[in-house]
DNA sequence: TCTTATCAGATTGTTCAACAATACTTATAT
DNA sequence: ATATAAGTATTGTTGAACAATCTGATAAGA
């Protein structure tokens, strides 16, 4: 255990409590040490634990597991607690199933907003700058972005919520291995999927982006498997 | 792992509540009402009536709150408490860009699951059975089967998931208008649709479904917009 | 030795009662 | 009539309590 866990540590968050509920608060903590990889995949949440650190009632803190449970973050197995969700190789290829779906579709449309393409441009900077300072991390972030964006091509609020959902569903898999193994590959891509973007030429994009999901899909899977095996 | 085989029969008399947790078993009996038109759009939900009528505490009811919420059948607004989803027409015109999407993806796919096909015929048989003996709250219920059998096709669990609670949404839209106009002019192209993915013709498909899902809308929208007037 | 049974400890599932915080309603004053 | 203020109802959160279930260790039996 590395972080302080003080109260102190939260001083500086606790104004949202008024704005939100306090299920949400703790919710929000819990999520984003599972996105951050505070909390690896397979992690037990002991509700006395995190009662005791959160400050928080039992009953206030499970409805914070319900909520992350429906964001398929964490596992609620009936009287055995709650786990950071593990995702299955079967989980990974229907989630990348899922994402030829909505990026598809998304480089399909003719019409696209400049404003979603700057917003492109700016991630490829940023993951391309990262990759410079090998700040991996940082180019993993910058990717999950860019791929967002794509998916608000769409132009729609519940897709943009499906892809969020996905992306930090993937987040879950890319903490158990190297991320410049993982992001590496695919920058040089990325800015040659906007490239094909920002001329229109949707037909090419839409090619380049299959063969990029696919190429994307065996890596992880590939990964994965030899990561949880030794 | 040796159980006693006894307790099958055992558990299969007991009450569902037994084996799923008490807030999913309210929560599902509330899913119902809002579902089947029990509960109307704009109604309150206070938490001292139900926790009678259900006879469960406060706080398992607000467990089955918050899960209704994330499947947006509810709404929760802090310090003023839970109502049924009201959709405006902005949801409705998100619902079937979604739907698009995901339909769309669904008949462009070559290889189609010979099972499927069957459920697909027998929602179709079911839609019109209903519909030649005026039942036209069961010609609602076949289509919406129909509807999620091809978004099935995909073979993603996760846009089967999707799938549902969109339609569970648009139920929500359904239960202000007259069945029988919203679904009696779909009834051949549903069966026009079937014959195409039978025969493979996955191009002439697309285009059904695509000026299919429009009028649908536009329908939708116009009579949602009388209905909320009046 | 291996399996099975039993039991105590730990953790989760659910309820209840209380109080705080907020929104809504009514009454009062200007 | 509008604005302000008090009072009421409802939601937000907590803590304690007990029941139900799981876990792991120990004891009993084959």
């Amino acid at each position: 255990m590395s972080e302080p866990s003080s109260s102190d540590a939260y001083e500086e968050t606790r104004p949202f409590r008024v704005r939100s509920s306090t299920a949400e608060w703790a919710a929000a903590i819990l999520r984003q040490r599972v996105t951050q990889g505070g909390l690896l995949p397979g992690s037990r949440l002991v509700e006395d634990e995190l009662t005791a650190e959160l400050e928080v009632s039992r009953n206030t803190l499970r409805e914070a597991f319900r909520l992350l449970g429906h964001e398929r973050l964490l596992e609620h197995k009936l009287n055995r607690g709650v786990y950071v969700r593990v995702l299955s190789p079967a989980d990974v290829a229907d989630i990348y199933r899922v994402r030829r779906m909505i990026e598809g579709s998304a480089v399909r449309r003719p019409d696209q907003d400049p404003i979603a393409l700057t917003a492109l441009r700016d991630a490829v900077a940023d993951a391309e700058r990262a990759a410079a300072a090998s700040r991996w991390l940082d180019v993993g972030t910058a990717d999950l972005r860019y791929h967002q964006i794509i998916a608000s091509l769409n132009g729609s609020q519940r897709v943009n919520a499906m892809m969020a959902q996905l992306l930090a569903e993937l987040r879950l898999v890319f903490h158990t291995m190297d991320p410049r193994a993982l992001h590496a590959p695919f920058l040089p891509r990325n800015r040659e999927l906007l490239t094909l973007l920002e001329s229109g030429r949707t037909a090419e994009a839409e090619d380049l982006l299959a063969t990029y999901l696919d190429e994307a899909e065996r890596l992880l899977l590939a990964a994965y498997a030899q990561a949880r095996t030794s």
